[in-house]
RNA sequence: CCGCCCGUAGCUCAAUCGGAUAGAGCAACGGCCUUCUAAGCCGUAGGUUACAGGUUCGAUUCCUGUCGGGCGGGCCA
């Protein structure tokens, strides 16, 4: 791999340093790949981060440092250069030892150690199961289910989890509109309230509740005694809901866990569908009710009130956040006693951090990210180190067709869906874009770019490549797995000795996106590794008659497919044969 | 008013955790299919990295301030 190559050339260096500057020998050396091909295949600063404190002209000592350099192996030669940088220029036959390293590892070809891996959770969309998931779930989804498998493939042990918001007022409010709707569908009809659910698919679960169960459901319920004394005006919309709630459970009885039950299965379970065939999976799906019923959210307020981090103001319970760091105190128990989101979200992080993971991540919309300080404060204060918490932000994506904003309001329900998505662009396409930009960025989405089956379109372009290597082979119609012991000393062209470097760079890349949680990382490499492909594909004949160097080419290609397949992969992204 | 994120080519975005002459794609212009897939390639053009200071061999990157944009600041989730 290249890391053989690097730490090949590290060593080399770091003994001339050794002969030339003795007291400096214990400083890090940093290899660096070059921009421009004229400053050869690695560059070192180290004659610039020395020359401080040996008071001496950098270009002195990167001449001192060259000289000391083994030449004819590795190292084809090696030049002083700009205001002392070492420019180094790796040998053919090293470079291109990468294609056999390829073949020979294949759909594991950069993948980390798991000598070094560590156990992670990734919670990532945790939409509320009240409706179809949107567009801004959809990047979410794609960035949490890339990022996981980037982790997985650096080498750590990842369990991707969806926490279920089943106990909050959300999903009371989803029941209410799934009744009244049922109501209606008997002649019960009062004015749908503005803030309740509006979208078809909360009638379509009344019409299978009524289909299933006729008017069981109704239980006397007249529009007249719904209505009845309802808090009036405005300012009174949402307790007005919570009153058509309060009477929804006390007309149902025990039939309520009925409604809110099967309103709950049925979302959640078409969000499972949806994000299935979106290629986004979950080991597991954690219930924010389980944290009420097994009496955690209890034990984590008691364990703060234990601890003194808790007091009683204005009939509530409040957190003390402020000593950890936040802008306020925040309530943990409001004053009717109901625990707040707060609370439980407290009792998941602690219950989290006691299933022994080395590192939660939390992969948030970019409109939580005043929540920070609240969960870590709460976790610092129960004892646990808030620091194995990172919280990776999302920021919203944007539609645009036809180079205009596609407007969406979720109150109005006019929002596109992640299905109507990935009906109109596909899996793949969506899958892409959603992670092309770094997750901490505004993202615009062009649908008219992302269906174009055009060099345009990074999607089709990266599997392209691919798609052509493929072809390469139905061609040449040899044994590939013969290939991995092709002699690949022919390769001396500038493309070919490029693209076998680009190669190289694969596990890098890997490593630096894990590292950074930036799955774009990858998107950014496949996109230059194709373009290098393609040049190359245009450039060279790779069914030459001499036998050695068309197999030699051949390696090369199927080396570029292996690496092709393996980026789109952790992306998410089918690597198709032809196109 | 306070907090977080951001500001790079006409547009959408990169830039190897401080490196060399800031790079791609789209849009514009000019070329390349009798040969392994033209969903491709080659070339031209495009910049005071919002602005002003500071830190040092060196700043798009780090610090301060100004301007501009997004998102937050509920006993909502």
């Amino acid at each position: 791999m290249a890391e053989d190559l690097k730490s090949a050339l590290t060593a080399a260096l770091r003994q001339a340093l050794a002969s030339v500057a003795p007291d400096c020998a214990s400083v890090p050396i940093v290899l660096e790949r070059p921009k421009q091909a004229a400053h050869g295949d690695f560059a070192s600063n180290i004659a610039l981060q020395i020359a401080r404190s040996l008071k001496q002209n950098p270009r002195d000592i990167a001449q001192r440092l060259v000289r000391e350099l083994p030449h004819g192996g590795v190292i084809e030669r090696a030049e002083v250069a700009g205001a002392g940088f070492i420019n180094l220029f790796v040998a053919a036959s090293a470079k291109v030892r990468i294609v056999s390293r390829i073949l020979a590892a294949g759909a594991n070809f950069g993948r980390g150690s798991a000598a070094d891996g560590r156990r992670v959770q990734v919670e990532f969309v945790s939409a509320n199961p009240t409706g179809p998931l949107h567009v801004g779930h959809g990047r979410g989804a794609a960035y949490g289910a890339s990022l996981a498998d980037l982790l997985e493939f650096a080498g750590q042990t990842v369990s991707r989890e969806y926490y279920v918001n089943d106990a909050g007022r959300q999903m009371d409010i989803l029941a209410l509109s799934t009744w009244l709707r049922y109501l209606a569908l008997f002649g019960v009809d009062i004015p749908f309230p503005p803030n309740a659910y509006q979208g078809d698919y909360v009638t379509d679960m009344a019409r299978t509740i009524r289909d299933r169960h006729g008017d069981h459901y109704v239980k006397g319920a007249t529009a007249a005694a719904l209505l009845a004394d309802l808090p009036a005006g405005e300012e009174a919309a949402e307790a007005r809901l919570d009153a058509l709630i309060a009477r929804a459970k006390h007309l149902l009885g025990a039939d309520y866990a009925y409604i809110h039950q099967h309103a709950l299965a049925e979302q959640l379970g078409d969000c499972r569908d949806d994000l299935a065939q979106f290629g986004v999976h979950f080991e597991n799906w954690f219930s924010e009710r389980s944290l009420y019923d097994t009496g955690m959210v209890e034990k984590a307020v008691a364990q703060l009130e234990r601890r003194g981090h808790l007091y009683q103001q204005d009939g509530a319970t409040w957190f003390r956040s402020t000593a950890f760091g936040d802008e306020k105190d925040r309530v943990v128990r409001r004053e009717n006693g109901q625990y707040t989101y707060f609370a439980s979200d407290i009792a998941y992080h602690a219950n989290k951090f006691e299933r022994g993971y080395d590192r939660v991540i939390d992969i948030w919309g970019a409109d939580h990210h005043g929540y920070i300080a609240r969960v870590k404060g709460a976790l610092t204060a129960l004892g646990l180190d808030a620091g194995k918490l990172e919280i990776a932000l999302v920021q919203f994506a944007v539609l645009y067709r036809g180079g205009q904003k596609v407007s969406m309001s979720t109150r109005a329900g006019q929002f596109v869906t992640l299905r109507e998505l990935r009906g109109e662009v596909g899996n793949d396409a969506a899958r892409f874009f959603y992670v092309l930009r770094k997750s901490d960025q505004h993202l615009d989405f062009d649908l008219d770019l992302a269906k174009s089956e055009s060099s345009d379109n990074p999607v089709y372009y990266i599997q392209y490549a691919h798609a052509r290597v493929c072809s390469v082979l139905r061609e040449w119609a040899g044994e590939t797995a013969e290939l991995a012991q092709a002699d690949l000393s022919p390769l001396v062209g500038d493309r070919e000795l490029t693209l076998a470097a680009r190669l190289a760079d694969f596990p890098a890349a890997v490593r630096d996106a894990a590292g950074d949680y930036a799955p774009h990382v990858i998107a950014f490499y496949l996109k230059d590794l194709a373009a290098e492909f393609h040049s190359f594909y245009n450039a060279e004949r790779i069914l030459v008659a001499a036998e050695s160097l068309r197999l030699a080419r051949l390696a090369l290609c199927l080396a570029v497919g292996q690496v092709i397949a393996n980026g789109l992969r952790l992306l998410g992204v089918s690597a198709p044969q032809s196109m």
